[in-house]
DNA sequence: CGCGAGCTTGATGCCGATCAATGCATGTGG
DNA sequence: CCACATGCATTGATCGGCATCAAGCTCGCG
């Protein structure tokens, strides 16, 4: 329980971020990134399997992420566990934490990762002289709202074809968008986990996946990913099952 | 397609308001609510079964219950809906516009309404001034992302019994909190209704219901419920199928 | 009074859970 | 370097909870 917390004296710098365009300081002027730079100024790093923050910790930071790839769960009192989500460079972690200043999931990272620390009461402190972070936190927020109805969606009416395919497009899509290949990827996390974010026992995931080779959709080595057809996953992620 | 929009020139004032703490003025100051006045200065009518907005519609402002009951729901291409929560008085609507400036979901009037219109620039432009107003908004945003993911939990990893019970406690406490009975409620949804929020088939929920009566848990007559065992049933909410 | 929307209840079937065994990759200590 | 342990993935056999299909029932309303 007693992670040794490791804190880089590093200047974090939006200014010089190349992640900007996809994390908090989407859109800003160079004068408005000098604002930024002051509050984003510390960064942490937090090795594979080690907690970012826990359940009912106190709430004092949100984080973006810089490297590396978490998840984010819930526990119910039974300690059935439930994935909220994967987070990636450029996202945002903690924002359950503001609602009752305590954080209400888990948030763990699957690799070794790097997070720049936001600490939250400057933020609104400088939201609200510079309007358009205020915009932008705000559709930030919105966003993880809207994303939560399309995962409420997935798991209220779609089955596990739908589901395992919807995930991997939606994965597929934001590495992309980070530059990576659309077709190939190398998992971060285990069939469990993929199974708790979906609603779904490991068992019927890796069966899933293993349907998706033999149709010709992927290749499957492990955790070793390729897309063989995009298109036809697609069409399973969104269509009926006619 | 036409339905007719309903202004009211009543002035809509918070400071007034009975509701107001449990709606956007939580905790504030009679100065401080003369500042809200301005910004929440009409209201709409919305029948039962009318939509107060729909997907896809332009967003430009947040609308907070004043009487009545809503249902929000998102859809698959496909056509399958997923109703994502029940909103009654003081609760917000809209958040989910502000991302993209459309909304993506659909709210409609489970029974004759009404709500506050609250235009989203304005309250962005006073929320950079009123700090406790920008602070109050921010934990009604992330209280939806909680919330959310509850219900992701819910859908994720229980069972229909243990699904039901959850909505009914969750639904007896917010009815408690506006000062209705904490054990007799008349609901304003169907039984698909309810079944499309905790991804159940109403032909489930419906005989949920009644082994609930049978259990003697419940006192079932088609949407009027009367709650004979509180405390059996936020057992069933929480604990695990043993 | 009769229609229709919504609710209840029964019979049956299927999808995904569960239980169980095996396979595969990585790491560790002898 | 091998033997073995460990964690994760795959695959098969079986089971069960909920969906589906199909009648009836209730109640409000024109």
């Amino acid at each position: 329980m007693s992670t040794t917390i490791r804190l880089e004296p590093l200047k974090a710098a939006c200014s010089t971020c190349n992640l900007r365009e996809l994390c908090l300081p989407v859109g800003m002027s160079s004068e408005q990134l000098e604002r930024l730079d002051v509050l984003v100024s510390t960064r942490r790093s937090v090795a594979r399997g080690d907690p970012l923050f826990r359940s009912g910790d106190a709430f004092t930071s949100l984080y973006a992420v810089r490297t590396g790839f978490f998840k984010t769960s819930v526990a119910a009192e039974d300690g059935r566990e439930q994935v909220t989500g994967f987070q990636m460079a450029g996202e945002l972690l903690g924002l359950d934490g503001i609602s009752s200043e305590r954080h209400s999931c888990d948030a763990i990272a699957l690799e070794d990762s790097t997070v720049c620390i936001i600490r939250f009461r400057e933020l609104e402190a400088v939201s609200r002289e510079l309007s358009d972070l205020q915009r932008v936190f705000h559709k930030i927020m919105s966003r993880e709202i809207v994303r939560d109805h399309g995962v409420m969606l997935l798991l209220g009416s779609m089955r596990a074809e739908e589901r395992l395919a919807a995930f991997l497009v939606n994965l597929m899509q934001r590495l992309h968008l980070r530059g990576f290949s659309q077709t190939a990827v190398m998992l971060r996390m285990t069939r469990e986990e993929i199974g708790s974010y979906l609603g779904l026992k490991l068992e019927t995931v890796s069966r899933t996946f293993s349907k998706f080779q033999d149709d010709g959709l992927l290749e499957v080595k492990q955790r070793d990913i390729r897309v063989l057809n995009l298109d036809g996953l697609k069409r399973l992620a969104t269509s009926p099952n006619c």
